[in-house]
DNA sequence: ATCTATTTTTAGGTTAATCTAAATTTTTTT
DNA sequence: AAAAAAATTTAGATTAACCTAAAAATAGAT
């Protein structure tokens, strides 16, 4: 039995709402995050349930089963693939490739995405720093940290983003902030909490909180 | 109101039954195509014609309108240059690629179309030798004939293939018969209706009526 | 500990795409 | 021009994925 694209989506969704603790996700959470009803949610849920996707029991929120991890993850590798292929191969810019990746995730074939994989050399992130699981469905989630916990002084290297949004891409494209980029906090703002950066030893800027929490980096 | 997965199904075989002349195609067939009952195609009819993509009269069969035939050409332009895609840059098999592409041809993304086609080089013909409708939707159907049709002693151009299916283009991989290779008749047999044919001046061998009369050729 | 507010589930419907069986229309044959 | 056969449509159901409104369960606040 072959998963539909919306079970496909509310797998993917659980395994991100429910983070590498596992955490047991609610009704309404999912109902937030896939724009329906929470009464849909809970008809879904018994379908997924009832396929062995995910542990379920009433209100006490859902966790994927291995099964279910396994899928999720699947999804998530094909999406991210596609995003590289999108901004790599076909010259699309990070903040356009995420609604496309949205419906290609969901090509089935173990063998397109295996190519795929291939053409574009084993790519380990995906164009907004994210992981790529391996064909074998490990997922190791680097441990960057956010912006905001760095220190005065500190140089760092922006390496993902938390927001995917399109208006927050571009705004960082604006600001010169692309993926690898060296960033030092030469100064935290008492005004307005804004920070004053340096990007890549050239040019200076302010960066709101608001940027700087979206923002994950690594030290060194 | 976009078109569903299934709504440009049908209008993409709706075209490739009516032919070049525009031909009413029957329930029946539709029903045979799609793999559902006449019932079901009746149901979908009704619909299409509401959405103004086809001519239809009850009991007199359908046409596709100028809407229809756009979305039906837009969707095997997608068809098409998804399978390019396949073969020339993950390198599939041109008997492997047909099924996927019968889903990448519904990921709705213009930019994305024009984009991949671009990254292909604008190519004009499929991996089996079919056309590839411009970004205009213009189709033009090259004027090949089918080798049961060429002469003892003809030498003709290999360029396209009528029979898709995988055990089809997998024999002529076998037999070394390639989009493009030259093929000389150098005799019909009167036994089994045969042909002895020559591959690209350099191997003889024996081609059923079945695969002469399921390959397209080009004089000289 | 009880009451209140929130969350979740159940009940009962809708729409798209399918089905079977029966009715109707068209086509073919006598 | 009937009668028979074939094609097509209508009638009435089903399934997946959604909905609203009402009921039930859990959590939070006195
Ligand atoms: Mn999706
Ligand atoms: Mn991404
Ligand atoms: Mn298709
Ligand atoms: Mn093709």
């Amino acid at each position: 039995m072959q998963n539909s694209f919306t079970e496909e989506n509310y797998l993917k969704i659980i395994h991100a709402l429910s983070g590498r603790e596992g955490l047991e996700v609610s009704t309404n959470a999912l109902a937030e995050s896939t724009s329906t009803r929470a009464a849909s949610v809970t008809d879904m849920l018994r379908k997924l349930a009832e396929k062995g996707l995910i542990h379920y029991k009433k209100y006490q929120g859902v966790r994927l089963t291995e099964a279910g991890e396994k899928v999720a993850i699947n999804v998530i590798r094909k999406h991210r693939l596609w995003e590289v292929f999108l901004v790599e191969k076909l010259g699309f810019g990070w903040d356009e490739v995420h609604d496309i990746a949205e419906e290609l995730e969901h090509i089935p074939s173990d063998h397109l995405v295996e190519r795929l994989d291939a053409f574009l050399g084993h790519p380990r992130f995906d164009p907004h720093g994210d992981p790529i699981p391996d064909a074998k469905g490990n997922l190791t989630e680097p441990d960057y940290f956010i912006l905001t916990e760095a220190q005065i002084g500190e140089k760092v290297r922006m390496m993902g983003v938390l927001d995917h949004a399109p208006s927050f891409l571009q705004h960082l494209d604006r600001a010169g902030i692309t993926l690898g980029c060296l960033i030092e906090i030469t100064e935290i703002n008492e005004y307005d909490k804004s920070a004053s950066v340096q990007i890549n030893e050239n040019h200076t800027l302010f960066i709101s909180l608001e940027v700087s929490k979206n923002l994950l980096v690594q030290r060194r």
